[in-house]
RNA sequence: GCGGAGUUGGUGAAGUGGUUAACACGGUAGAUUGUGGCUCUAUUAUGCGUGGGUUCGACUCCCACACUUCGCC
């Protein structure tokens, strides 16, 4: 059955919104943070880890999946959700960010996108029937249109002509999408230009999907200014029964700012990506799990913390297993960046209901970045 | 005791009579936004065993001493 969303309460102050995704009986608050999982694993977490943390959506990657192990194979399985043992909702990134990631401009046509293979060199083709054929194949929750990411800080030439494809390759890609199980998604593109964004999310919504995704942000260091108009000018032409989801923004604040631009979703690589790199989010800030300070810091990353990191170990050892290359470490502190962010949504929620999300997030910016921003 | 070889940063080490002592690892710090766990950036010896000497100038040449190591008695 596919899931089901439905918008409860949009503050009067801002543009934010409260809603329910409802999903095989189970329940899910928006606006949400969504962990990713690109090989069909969140890394280095287990499916029940995740629901401790207080997971819902996780994503998982076409192209990756795609490549290794191979949709069959998947399929076969029965499907992402047995194949990887999560029973809560699955979205799947359409191979769209590849495009930005792995391909060249001059590899990009109107027929679909030549990419060289990043674990053999193999030259690969995708297109979008080939994307949404493999997502049928992968079961996934919410699919997502193939799109082309643009950076957001390529010429108004550029991305007006590569928006124009992108409308036309979600069209395509409705054309042949089948699983009817399945959420599929259209993607807003367009940099930071109102007239683009307009543009793309009108033709977009023309062609009637299940949710819209706000992609092309976060992507070349464009500035938050842009990055926040961004998200504005696509917003403002979405209708607001449908989810909206903010591509790839998981900056803390990024997210405040999201949400009270009317955007319900974000994903980001970051919580466990900085884990990875023995970074820890802490609601004063990120810190350096590895600095030498840390080394006799005998307290958890946060005192107060209810994360499972924090309620058993120190920074001391964490700092140790990071230091000496161990995964536990690695773990530890991606069960605790993703909790961080799940509790940063609960916050957002309830400053939303209580209509205080400016202030929280006048509050959080000084707590988080200090004098630095 | 005699003879040989050798002493350069936390580690392995390059180096030349002439401005800032190569490189690697490690350390310290920073970056990381629809994931390669990769990686990238900056920084890290005011000093070349100790003391003299030669020279305009010595880590580099000479002498003594200390220490390490190999061989012989």
């Amino acid at each position: 059955m596919k899931l089901q969303f439905k918008l409860e309460e949009t503050d009067t102050l801002t543009k934010a919104r409260l809603g329910k995704i409802s999903y095989h009986g189970q329940e899910y608050a928006t606006p949400m943070f969504m962990p990713v999982g690109t090989n069909a694993t969140v890394k280095t977490l287990a499916p029940e880890e995740l629901k401790e943390v207080g997971s819902g959506i996780i994503l998982a990657n076409t192209y990756h999946l795609w490549l290794r192990p191979g949709e069959d194979i998947v399929a076969q399985a029965g499907g992402l959700h047995q194949f990887m043992n999560y029973d809560g909702p699955i979205l799947t990134d359409s191979g769209g960010f590849q495009v930005f990631s792995l391909a060249k401009p001059k590899d990009i046509t109107e027929e679909g996108v030549y990419f060289k293979n990043h674990l053999n060199g193999d030259k690969l083709f995708l297109t979008p029937e080939k994307s949404i054929a493999i997502q049928n194949k992968l079961d996934s929750d919410i699919a997502m249109s193939f799109d082309e990411c643009p950076p957001a800080t390529a010429d108004y030439e550029y991305l007006k002509q590569s928006v124009e494809r992108t409308v036309r390759w979600a069209a395509r890609g409705k054309k042949v999408h089948q699983n009817p199980n399945q959420m599929l998604f259209g993607i807003v593109q367009g940099g930071p230009h109102q007239d683009l964004r307009e543009y793309s999310a009108k033709e977009t919504v023309k062609l009637d999907f299940d949710g819209y995704s706000i992609g092309g942000v976060a992507n070349d260091h464009e500035s938050k200014e842009d990055m926040y108009k961004a998200f504005q000018y696509s917003t403002d032409y979405l209708p607001t029964d449908k989810l909206r989801y903010a591509m790839g923004i998981g900056d803390p604040i990024d997210i405040i700012e999201g949400v009270i631009r009317g955007i319900d979703l974000f994903d980001c690589v970051t919580p466990t990506r900085l884990a990875r790199h023995g970074h820890a989010h802490t609601w004063h800030g990120n810190i350096n799990v590895r600095n030498s300070k840390y080394k006799d810091v005998f307290e958890p990353i946060e005192k107060g913390c209810q994360c499972y990191a924090c309620r058993h170990y120190t920074l001391a050892y964490i700092r140790h297993l990071i230091v000496a290359n161990e995964t536990f470490g690695a773990r530890l502190l991606s069960i605790h960046n993703i909790y961080f962010l799940h509790q940063l949504m609960l916050k957002i929620r309830e400053n939303i209901k209580n209509h205080t999300l400016l202030e929280f997030r006048d509050q959080f910016k000084q707590d988080f970045y200090g004098a630095k921003k």
